[in-house]
DNA sequence: ACCTGAACACCGTTCAAGT
DNA sequence: ACCTGAACACCGTTCAAGT
């Protein structure tokens, strides 16, 4: 439940439906182009070629740009109502007695959902990005719920959003990386989960001397030939 | 296994030359390649397109087809003397005495080393299964390593080093997908190291661990670090 | 035995022509 | 306004010809 939230938030308020009207042919086709997408990138993956997905949906490969100018935003109109569901169940999550608990069952559909498409994981966060409204929704939801799961204690409060969909990216795409071994999924979740719960043990001034050196070393290696 | 010769076990002993003598323009132009590939995989990425590397090298696209038939092959090839060195401090971790450390250490380098070029990580899983010395010496040293953590319940004992590698490439892929804020490789890594300590402790339980820690407001610790 | 690079195949993207 | 698909560009891979 949801109750008074004034928020200035001011952008991205348009509906699902299309911002200006099309023309009807056009707009079937869209239509078109967004099943048949759906249905080649469960087949075939995320990187399925645009030409079969034309072809599926009987337009030319034109009409698929005109419509789509890019993979990304195929991608991210096809996932567009599984964000809607995501941040429904999302919300509702909010509600529940244990937000520890419920950020888990939200981990595990946040994954699911990178999950739909073989490499989706791959564009999760250019996708998760895109301002739409689905990903706003959800994005906003899973923000919330992660505030409260802090708040209570029960997640660290060193983690902000950005790495939880990180988290859920390296597990689905770590996982697709492997044969399909269905248990691994939810064990790297679980293990995740695990280290997410606050308060970090202490069992010394262990990983505090982890190295740090986000780029370097190129030149170390490369000075092994001589 | 058709074991032709004699030794059972026989299969990974060879040194890191090459297996049958080339001659002398045919290694020159290997080891160019090896060079320039190395070059430009991390200028470029993995995904580098091939022509760049034999241009880079000064042979002609063939050459480098004949030496290495597959990305793959080159990317493992590039990647030998890195994970040789990976073995070794793995298998110089194994004497810790606190193979929980160890092994969090452990994730720390193997996290370094599959972000050595861009887009790696993504190949992880094929080049640390691809069963040349390094990555076979790298795999053993892990097991071992991973062993003796569980050994010691510091580690949980429902994983395995396919989920480990899962892990690695997960957090590496994960941390890529965004822009390189440097803090969250070691974030991220140090929740999955808490989360695969063993055992997962309930939440009632987990407080025992935390044996003589004063001040019991971990939550608001927890908030404010970084 | 090894090298070379033109040739082939494939795929993403554009755009002039059509309705 | 929208659709079409031939054309273009790019890149990975092969192979006949050269040394």
């Amino acid at each position: 439940m949801s109750s008074a939230r004034s928020t200035p938030k001011a952008v991205s308020v348009h509906s699902n439906e299309a911002p200006r009207p099309l023309r009807a042919d056009a707009r079937r086709n869209r239509e078109r182009l967004l099943a048949a997408a759906d249905e080649v990138f469960t087949e075939r993956g995320a990187e399925a070629a645009m030409e079969d997905i034309a072809r599926r949906a009987g337009v030319g490969i034109g009409t698929l740009y005109r419509h789509f100018p890019t993979r990304e935003a195929l991608l991210v109109a096809t996932v567009e109502e599984q964000l809607h569901a995501l941040a429904r169940k999302t919300q509702s999550l909010a509600a529940s007695p244990s937000p520890g608990d419920a950020f888990a069952e939200f981990l595990g559909a946040f994954v699911e959902h990178a999950s739909t498409y073989r490499g989706l994981a791959t564009s999760l966060g250019v996708v998760f990005q895109s301002g739409t409204p689905g990903c706003t929704a959800a994005s906003e939801a899973a923000t919330r719920l992660l505030s409260l799961a802090q708040a209570a204690g029960e997640i660290r409060g060193d983690i902000d959003l950005d790495d939880v969909v990180c988290l859920v990216t390296g597990i689905t795409l770590a996982a697709q990386q492997t044969p399909p071994e269905p248990g691994r999924v939810q064990r790297l979740v679980r293990a995740f989960i695990e280290g997410l719960r606050a308060p970090a043990p202490s069992k010394g001034a262990r990983a505090a001397q982890d190295d740090a050196r986000p780029g370097g070393s190129r030149a170390a290696r490369a000075s092994r030939a001589s």
